[in-house]
DNA sequence: CGCCATCCTGATCGAACGAACAGGGAACGT
DNA sequence: ACGTTCCCTGTTCGTTCGATCAGGATGGCG
């Protein structure tokens, strides 16, 4: 039989904690995207988001912890994003929602080039934070892609190649342009961020996976 | 007036010497690809190479230094690949040139997934080694593939899109399912390596940018 | 044969890493 | 108003990194 004053009393976190764990994760986006797993230190992210870096293993358990925050996070908006788009896409026909998902995934992309980053360099070999990015946020995107491909692919609508090598064709051609943004910039001057940019690969990937621009 | 005792006497290098390293460029490129820059260390590239860690700074000046031998390394045999392609192609007619040559850049990127980890991992943020690898390797074959892409698209053998644009799309849809092999296999259970597969991505990507299977 | 450049190794350096520790100040509950 | 809990910092620990150094073994050349 516990006693009252044997139990810790748990008080309220405060908000200002929140506000600067979020930094702390977007400073880890930030630095686990341009430099990978081990080029980033938590010293440099600590300095980011403008904290000193014991307060990262204060707000999480350890760089691996703080790892997984990151990827969450990136992951959260990509499905937010695409739920919503699909939300508002009921009732239309699969194809025309498949080309308006292709567009918004692309547009994705361009705007937050870290996540495929982030998945480029985890997923080229097996690992616990592979196996945690697979299982928890990359295979649910991938079972719900392969399924529209399906699909249209029954409809004759695409092209007739297996689902795996279209999710792989369109998860490469999409963003790998926003991915190597400096590269591409240094090669052709064109600004990968710009919004015309932007428009003009996804309907180049468009036309090309659904034959007409929508 | 150097005297002659003065000089020291040249001797020629044994060839154990290069054997060894190229063990080491062999492991190097192995290792930076699956680890990145940061990620590999000279100890464990050293162990792959079945060497001691000091041998690395006696054959190369520095860690930087054996990532430029691995990277020249990865890039010539791909340079070497793809010219051999195209001067056995010297004479037919540029759409099936670019075919070829397009099965030929996959084919090679699914046999040697190391040059686009490498890629991806350093493409995406300025530094000394992307200046290295983009002015030295990337540029070339870069001006090459745009220019055969304007010619195509001259004639309209190849969808109205930007050669930049369609850069992208082929460096992103061919090497992608490749790199993110150990992803593909537990995501979908097909083996990247497999001649099949390798000729079924080949035949997508060509039939989404040709219209047909070659 | 004997010298010496070449090839390689064991030991070790300073620097930078992730993590832990002790403590201080601010805010909330009583 | 007081005490406890939360949020954060300065300092430091043990480890591991890339690089250096002294020295041993090997093999070609005079």
């Amino acid at each position: 039989m516990p006693s009252r004053s044997a139990a810790p009393t748990v008080r309220a976190p405060r908000p200002s904690a929140d506000a600067t764990r979020e930094r702390i994760v977007a400073a880890a986006v930030s630095l686990f995207s341009e430099l990978s797993f081990d080029g980033a230190t938590t010293r440099g992210i600590a300095a980011r988001a403008g904290v000193t870096q014991p307060l990262l293993n204060y707000h999480f358990q350890s760089k691996e912890t703080l790892w997984h925050a990151a990827v969450d996070s990136v992951f959260a908006s990509l499905e937010a994003t695409l739920t919503e788009r699909a939300l508002g896409l009921r009732g239309v026909d699969e194809l025309t929602q498949a080309k308006l998902l292709v567009r918004e995934f692309i547009t994705f992309s361009a705007r937050h080039p870290e996540l495929h980053r982030i998945v480029m360099q985890e997923s080229k070999a097996d690992g616990p934070r592979a196996d945690y990015m697979v299982e928890r946020h990359i295979r649910p995107m991938y079972e719900r892609t392969i399924a529209l491909f399906s699909v249209l692919a029954e409809r004759g609508v695409v092209p007739d190649i297996a689902p795996v090598h279209l999710y792989y064709i369109l998860t490469g051609a999409g963003p790998t342009m926003f991915v190597l943004a400096p590269e591409c910039r240094r090669l052709s001057g064109v600004e990968p961020t710009d919004d015309a940019v932007i428009e003009a690969h996804a309907d180049a990937v468009c036309s090309l996976l659904f034959g007409v621009t929508p």
